[in-house]
RNA sequence: CGGGGUGUAGCGUAGCCCGGUAUCGCGCCACAUUUGGGAUGUGGAGGUCGUAGGUUCGAAUCCUGCCACCCCGACCA
């Protein structure tokens, strides 16, 4: 147990929030809702943002940036999209402030814009307009455009990383002359998310697709990894958006076919926010703090070194420097603690609790032995190993960590997908269990708005290659032909 | 927007009912001893008690207003 770390089996939630501040990812800002993200939290968001971006290109895409302002009448052109956002939007209505002359600053009334601005919660609209400029022909498509970017959702209620007022994401945003082209890409962007999630977070995911209930505001199809975290709370780690001609047809962009034939262009949009780190943190952690996939980790290797004379201290730091040099040559991120100011135990902990893969201590003894003492974050076991091929033992350590992280977390997500096949047994498992549930819905939004009130689950999705399987729907007794995933959610 | 909290040193808190100028712990600074799992001792620094009014000889404490943030719910990525 680490000081000042609540017990997950004692308050999942205040847990959560105790390894984000004592992990130093992040702490609450002077501002409602909104976040400090710490250097070391942004170092983790980093690493991500740099495979991902990667991941993006080698999918043919670029980046590029558009305003953070959306005119009002722009925002409204697409129905189901205004209606979506609008109860969550920020607003800019002036600006210029002025003193008010009695030493207060105020907003100046006379320096109102002529039409408000809405801080962008999402980039389709400014997007589009944009891309109206741009295309003219099917030569100009496709486009595959990303962008890094803020944005702004005035939610009532937030959590770090969670759900932030701002937070930070990438929204993809591409044009395709035909409908299938667009589809594959949501479905290449998808599999992009999915791979980054297993083979980087750690973190295994269902591929699925939304219910028209649970839908992106303006999309056609709206595709999903879903997560399933430590206390059996599902999380939507990434969408993907198959937008049909919804947004061109709203903003009119339209193309010339091959054929000679004006049609409208076929839009995707798929992102991944901050929100990323919050599934990291809660799919592996445990009670003595964060723990990292080797991938992610900012440092992936610790060495602490432990003496009691300078002499035995230069002796270690003699034989680091050596080690130190190897390990970088691989490309593994190292750090050599040898603060005097702080003793071994509390270093110990500390990098615990950061999350370090792994931890490598040497003290005289060592050095006498030609050993070191090896720690693992995820087990937390020490052994003690030669020094000799070290540069060989870490590496493989790494990827060890890494696979078992994962191994870990796809065992517990399988032990907790469960079949429900009675509406009973089905709030049962909610309550008792949580997880994923797998029932038959008898595919109407009313019988999932029905589930939802009265249990608070709601259908995460439709996995994809979902065997078809005849069965009846456990609310309203319907035939169906298929299972989809139940679950309580973040 | 409903419900519940909290605002006192960098952090966490006691004091408030019953008014008399603020307690303790962690952290911080100095020195010494320490260093294989969050060290110990001694000394020291650090406070407009969220804010604006009111009552009073006197307010962290009583009264009124305001502000902020957190947690739970509805909403949502």
């Amino acid at each position: 147990m680490s000081k000042g770390i609540t017990s997950k089996n004692e308050d999942y939630s205040q847990w959560y929030n105790d390894i984000v501040i004592k992990a130093d990812l992040a702490e609450h800002s002077s501002v409602k809702g909104c976040m400090v993200i710490k250097p070391y939290g942004y170092s983790i968001w980093e690493k991500m943002q740099s495979i991902l971006d990667q991941k993006f290109k080698d999918t043919g895409h670029s980046n590029a940036y558009f305003p953070l302002f959306i005119p009002k009448s722009f925002f409204s052109k697409e129905a189901a999209h205004v209606e979506g956002f609008a109860t969550e939007c920020a607003v800019v209505t002036h600006y210029r402030l002025k003193n008010d002359g009695n030493g207060n600053i105020v907003v100046d009334e006379t320096a109102k814009l002529e039409e408000e601005l809405i801080v962008r919660p999402t980039s389709e609209t400014i997007i589009w307009n944009t891309y109206k400029g741009w295309i003219q022909s099917y030569r100009d498509l496709p486009i595959l455009v990303n962008q890094w970017a803020n944005v702004v959702r005035w939610e009532m209620r937030t959590r770090l990383f969670l759900r932030t007022t701002e937070f930070l994401w990438q929204e993809g945003h591409t044009a395709h002359a035909t409908a299938d082209e667009a589809i594959e890409e949501t479905r290449k962007m998808l599999d992009v998310y999915a791979d980054f999630a297993e083979n980087w977070m750690g973190v295994p995911v269902v591929k699925g697709v939304k219910t028209p209930n649970e839908r992106f505001a303006g999309a056609l199809d709206t595709y999903c990894i879903e997560a399933l975290m430590q206390d059996g709370k599902a999380l939507q780690a990434g969408t993907s958006h198959f937008l049909g001609q919804n947004f061109a047809k709203a903003f009119d962009v339209k193309f010339t076919s091959r054929e000679g034939k004006l049609d409208h262009v076929w839009a995707t949009s798929w992102g991944v926010s901050t929100r990323l780190m919050g599934a990291l943190i809660m799919a592996h952690s445990d009670d003595a703090g964060l723990v990292l996939p080797p991938r992610l980790a900012p440092i992936q290797v610790v060495i602490v070194p432990i003496h009691k004379t300078e002499a035995e201290l230069q002796n270690i730091t003699a034989f680091v420097d050596i080690l130190y040099a190897k390990l970088k040559r691989l490309g593994i991120s190292v750090k050599y603690d040898d603060r005097d100011t702080q003793r071994p135990g509390f270093k110990f902990a500390e990098y615990e609790l950061k999350g370090v893969p792994v931890r490598i201590a040497i003290g005289a003894r060592d050095m006498e032995n030609g050993t070191v003492e090896i720690a693992r974050r995820d087990t937390r076991e020490k052994q003690t190993v030669t020094q000799e091929g070290l540069e060989i033992f870490i590496p493989q350590l790494l990827e060890d960590i890494q696979n078992s992280i994962f191994q870990k977390a796809l065992a517990f997500r399988e032990a907790n997908i469960t079949k429900a096949d009675s509406y009973d047994e089905f709030k049962t498992l909610l309550d008792e269990k949580a997880g994923f549930i797998s029932a038959h819905w008898d595919g109407t939004p009313e019988t999932e708005q029905k589930i939802k009130e009265e249990t608070k689950a709601t259908i995460r999705c439709i996995p994809l290659n979902n065997p078809l399987e005849d069965g009846v729907c456990i609310y309203s007794g319907k035939p169906s032909t298929q299972r989809v995933l139940f679950a309580r959610a973040y």
